[in-house]
DNA sequence: GGTACACCCTGACGTAACGTGAGGTTCAAG
DNA sequence: CTTGAACCTCACGTTACGTCAGGGTGTACC
């Protein structure tokens, strides 16, 4: 039956696609039907022939390996292109997409297994921990963030717990001491810079590659976790004094 | 700074999106800034404060994720999602898609080698290829397909060529026994038979899967590379009769 | 106080590949 | 000649903005 004639619905069923995708199709001029009912009425129902049938064929195959329709429409129009160098050149932007959105699943494995380990997750820790977690793969390296990992596993839940907690407190304390005008020699405020510098080395292992990353983390965002950054900044330009006064410095830097 | 004001620029300058995006998250009520200048005139320039800056962190953080912004939306206004079940969801439809993304990888890689391998590839040689790939691929399984490609190899280009051209010669012959009216159960026509079963069993290998896909192939499609399957149906009628009246039948069936 | 100029504003249309009606016409059977 | 199924042509909706067009605003300088 090479010269029997079809109509959308029936070519619409026999290829799985649409009646709408059909004509679609006709109306972008990527497949137009070789016929039609009542002659040049207009409005007539769409007959396809045979050799439509095959170029819708093509048509479907070409839009299975991921060509947009204008391309297809292109490659069936003007046929001088190379095939190897356009399926090639497909084949890579395929590639890519594939690898980026693996990427993105890994990201999200990462995340998801960051939620199970904490113990309750609100709304807002959950948005708090994608927020760290974008920013830290922001600034440490994959091989830091193992590092970092590791560490954190020596350490122990506790400890971090504790270090989160005393913060806030050497914070406040380094900023009353500001506010009260101390001379940064003073030796209490040596004292505080000390307990500053340990807890930073407490992180940093004395890693001078995740020191960099973690300085330039806090030199480049305006809030982490919370913190107010550009305080911090200030206060650190306080706390590098009585550093100097005291004699120390960070560990490997 | 935390109580500093931030303008469309600057805050599009800050994060890298475009200020016709933030226009299009405050259109979209998903960020709209907390105040403008110009009081209730409308118009007025938009002023976005800290709290904004930190949504619009968090909104870009769940978009690299690849949540829709009305899947953002939803999340950051009714917070009454389990963030686990909504992370665990999202990422098990970014691994289907990307192992289908990955898949279609393979299948344009596959018809990359195949353009390769062939001498000139015209526009329509690649149009039939990937026709021909693509049937190939729904009704074999890619375990058969391992076994035909090692066959073909075993085989030889010279062999093939050969047969694809013994073919069309078959299946005039046979036609013409046909329209001749000549008995089935005729020598002639039990040798045409032969010849017929020959051409297939040198195909499948005399493995019953793949005869059996080969005959769910040309029961189901209509135009299997050029050849008009159709009237193959009816000529295998009459082959099979021939088949009967020999006493032969396809190897492994 | 005026003026330049950078920056801001609000529409409004375009994108890819159709889905989904609305409202009217044509075909094939009875 | 009448159904009912299948067909027809608009035409708007979808996603996340890009890209003008045409006109206001903020601020620095004279």
């Amino acid at each position: 039956m090479p010269d029997r004639l079809w109509k959308v619905g029936e070519l619409a069923a026999r290829t799985g696609l649409t009646v709408r995708t059909l004509h679609h199709y006709d109306a972008i001029g990527l497949l137009s039907p070789s016929g039609r009912t009542g002659s040049a009425h207009a409005s007539g129902h769409r007959l396809y022939i045979a050799a439509d049938v095959t170029r819708l064929h093509q048509i479907v195959c070409l839009k299975q390996l991921g060509f947009s329709l204008e391309q297809v429409k292109e490659y069936m129009t003007r046929a001088d292109y190379d095939p190897r160098a356009v399926v090639r050149l497909h084949l890579e932007k395929v590639r890519r997409q594939a690898a980026e959105l693996a990427e993105l699943g890994d990201r999200l494995e990462a995340l998801a297994n960051t939620l199970d380990a904490a113990d309750a997750v609100s709304p807002d820790t959950f948005l708090e921990t994608i927020e760290v977690m974008t920013m830290i793969e922001k600034y440490y390296t994959p091989e830091q963030l193992e590092q970092l990992k590791q560490r954190k596993e020596q350490v122990g839940d506790a400890r971090i717990k504790e270090v989160e907690a005393e913060w806030p407190r050497l914070m406040a304390e380094v900023r009353t001491a500001m506010d009260a005008g101390t001379d940064p020699a003073d030796p209490k405020v040596q004292d505080l810079a000390r307990r500053w510098v340990g807890l930073v080395n407490e992180f940093t292992g004395g890693d001078p590659g995740i020191f960099k990353s973690l300085s330039s983390m806090y030199a480049n965002e305006d809030n982490v976790r919370g913190m107010d950054v550009p305080a911090m900044r200030t206060m650190m330009e306080y706390v590098q004094k009585a550093m100097s006064a005291a004699g120390i410095t960070f560990a490997g830097q």
